[in-house]
DNA sequence: TTGTAGGCGTTATCAC
DNA sequence: GTGATAACGCCTACAA
């Protein structure tokens, strides 16, 4: 912001009129005839006029801005959010301001910080990993600042969320492996301490059960499910005793990790010795060979969801504060990684 | 933004103080005895006084944001510069807007304005496909707002850009796939009108010639380089009466996707009939089989160095609007794809 | 060291 | 339909 800007007062003076009514025409105000309204439209372009939205912003009290918090912008999930968000901000005038977290808990507590000092009309956010307590989501709720979760939140702060069911999808993946034949699953799990990880893992748990099966603890990896992660975990399960013949990961990152560990540093082949099943599809999950099966979670529809949700609240449309959820349909996805002898002779 | 918030105008009136020392003391002026300064920061606390940057941006003239305009967020080397991006502004305590022209002009125009009009400090950017006039963006420089470019840029704006070598890469992945016993090398090539595309054919072309072998227009095949362009590229080549056994395409996506076209729809095998080598080292770069040979050029280094240079130049540490060029090192990644039977025998 | 006064650029509420 | 005036919340000469 440069000294020497345009002012509405230089326009004003310009046309011997007052500022009001420029500000006026240049709001489309009907209170100002069509004839001055075009005079000073001409005289604002003329001069080289760009109105100042952030005076106009403190006046209306009204930033014309969305926060969105999310643990990795480049993670593939995250940045089709982001597209998503951006796509409908965007269309309905508001700007978007991004903040990564990394999934630790004090950056994302310095990050609600800026948004709320920003006067962020809303948030959108996935909470990291790290994070157990949510005094700083609900600051937003408590001052009236709409909040919509989406893929990751807390149940304790009362808001929106844009989830798929987790539950029902890891259900299916396991049910999936079980009907392929293998019979010692595996789960790579994610911090229970969040709910989508929490939920994959009783919908495993579940189609163990509802299949006869007996879920062993041994055979579920609990980490950060980083490609790191992956590996660690693989390698954890080759040296098991008895080992699994399938694992179903809670992200495509691990699983594709774990594979490829596999297929480099063992005799065993996927599916034939270990099958595979991962979480997200993402765009290596359809190019890497074999197929990985996973479920489709597509990121740019729950952020669109959320975006419009979240503005839909911020213009007192629908109530905001209700611990609504909203469910976008996941899908399973089958390729090759996960077949059994059945399906693939 | 909602009425009734705690401004330093009720911490003074709490403390029977005037509001300018309230707000010398929240910004730890020294002309503020340390003593009433943290009576004065206690008060705010306890008043749970949240500081409106709106208005002290007003007053300041300065918005602690900078602007992003990039193509897509979603794609894998644009997500990776905002998550540099965004690391580095953080931590040097700025905010980060992002907008997506979805490579398209008009959308870049509206989105240039938008930024203007919010005042940011400085744009960073990485130009549409479709832009051919730059208005847009000197706009900022004659308003003395830095500008910098990152990957894609254009010549005619004066800014400092933060590019890799393209001329150079794509003369070594084409040195490369001549070296490998390749001889009719075909290009999937994006938008001449576009620095990184011109260079990257001039890179192609340049091998070529240096090698003995004489560029074949008919072998070039112009594209926006999308998944189905690969695609359509790969169709294409396929038709030639005397097709090449070898294609370098300017970028990853059009790469994978031709290459996968290749192997569900012919019975030519890569890279034994046709090699293939893309550019940006996308993750699914190397999960792809045969891994794909390509250019590492990691978005996260190049949007670290470009907010560096913008926020030195918004902080007049470094003169603005010298058309500097900071290069960015990439690298050939040599993978299956591009092998020539001497090498995989 | 603290207080006073004015303004950043806009919009909103009055009048006329 | 247009103008005067005040305010949004903060910062910063300048004065005391």
């Amino acid at each position: 912001m440069k000294k020497g800007q345009v002012t509405i007062h230089d326009i004003a003076r310009h046309l011997n009129l007052d500022s009001s009514t420029i500000s006026r025409a240049l709001n489309d105000s009907p209170r100002v005839t069509v004839k001055t309204r075009e005079r000073i439209k001409e005289a604002a372009r003329a001069l080289g006029y760009r109105p100042n939205l952030i005076a106009a912003n403190l006046r209306t009290r009204r930033s014309k801005t969305i926060g969105v918090i999310l643990p990795w912008v480049s993670r593939h999930f995250f940045s089709s959010a982001v597209a998503g968000i951006e796509q409908v901000a965007y269309k309905e005038g508001y700007n978007v301001m991004i903040c990564q977290s990394h999934d630790e808990y004090e950056r994302e507590v310095t990050n609600a910080t800026a948004l709320f000092n920003n006067r962020v009309e809303g948030v959108l956010t996935s909470v990291a990993m790290d994070t157990l307590k949510f005094d700083h989501f609900k600051q937003f709720t408590e001052e009236s600042t709409p909040i919509v979760f989406f893929d990751r939140y807390n149940p304790e702060v009362q808001a929106c969320r844009v989830v798929i069911d987790d539950f029902e999808a890891a259900y299916q993946v396991t049910e999936h492996l079980i009907r392929e034949g293998h019979q010692r699953i595996a789960h790579f799990c994610g911090p229970r301490t969040l709910n989508i990880y929490e939920k994959r893992f009783s919908g495993y748990e579940k189609a163990l059960k509802d299949h006869g099966l007996e879920p062993d603890p041994t055979l579920v990896f609990e980490c950060r499910l980083l490609a790191n992660d992956g590996i660690e975990g693989m390698k954890y399960l080759l040296s098991l005793p008895h080992r699994p013949d399938a694992v179903f990961s809670a992200n495509d990152l691990a699983a594709i990790s774990a594979m490829r560990y596999l297929q480099q540093h063992s005799d065993l082949s996927v599916p034939e010795d270990m099958a595979i099943a991962g979480f997200s599809n993402s765009p290596s999950a359809s190019i890497i060979s074999p197929g990985l099966t996973t479920v489709d979670q597509s990121g740019e529809e729950i952020g669109k969801a959320a975006a419009k949700r979240l503005i839909a609240e911020i213009r007192g449309e629908i109530d905001r504060g209700t611990d609504e959820v909203i469910t976008i349909n996941s899908q399973l996805i089958v390729r090759e990684s996960s077949l059994g002898r059945a399906s693939h002779l």
